[in-house]
DNA sequence: TTCATATTTCAGCGAATATCGAAGTATTTT
DNA sequence: AAAATACTTCGATATTCGCTGAAATATGAA
């Protein structure tokens, strides 16, 4: 992963709001949650939302599709474990039996594939 | 860990420079490095340098200590472990056995008892 | 078609951020 | 004590951020 990508996956996530919607995105798993769910969870404007929405989504964190006439958010796990990994890379200084690098995340219906294609970059 | 927490430490690394001193730190372990040697490796002005490590420093993310006229900063390898199991927590919606939502990264010289302290927030 | 629901777009504003230059402080060397 | 080294503090500035309110768009229901 590039520094600068990373960056973006940071600053996305360093926002209370956001946060707490990445958050409750990566706990509702791969199939995702309605962006009026998330309004009504999180109480926040839908407007705000849609901001938000944006930023988290600009940075490669989570992923949309339409249903209906609602937005259907859900987070991009290969984002995330490639997010950790970068951020530990290197951590152990040759302790390896201790680290964990890669594919700290790995939830029902996520396939192999996304996890191996984080953990080469 | 609570949200404003994370949020503190995703902001403070949300940032190119702070980042990859960040990073740096991470890779030179527990023992730190000077913040000369930081400033030489990615070519910052000392009050830049300065400024950033105050960052991270209120952020948890890091320690300082001094060693004649030279400051040691060091990673805070709980923050950062304590980071990604905020980030990464109930991901995995029961897949249990594929999930390692603490203790990413325990380097050489990091005791036990830091690492199960992260565990209980 | 008309209305209701779900979400997005746009303009604007106060607050926070990153960097720079200049001056200040602490520690070691001479 | 004076000079050098290693950082830190301060003041100023241009940019970015998060929120609000009003209006617009897209889809589904009546």
């Amino acid at each position: 992963m590039k520094t600068s990508k990373a960056v973006a996956a940071l600053a996305a996530l360093a926002q209370e709001n956001r946060l707490e919607i990445f958050r409750l995105l990566v706990q509702a798993g791969p199939e995702g949650m309605a962006a009026g769910q998330v309004a009504e969870k999180l109480d926040l404007a839908p407007n705000t939302l849609t901001f938000h929405f944006d930023r988290l989504r600009f940075a490669g964190l989570v992923t949309v599709r339409r249903d209906g006439r609602s937005m259907i958010y859900a987070a991009r796990f290969e984002a995330m474990n490639g997010l950790v990994s970068f951020l530990t890379e290197n951590c152990c200084q040759g302790a390896q039996e201790k680290c964990v690098p890669v594919a700290v995340c790995k939830p029902k219906g996520i396939r192999d594939e996304a996890v191996s294609r984080a953990r080469r970059r």
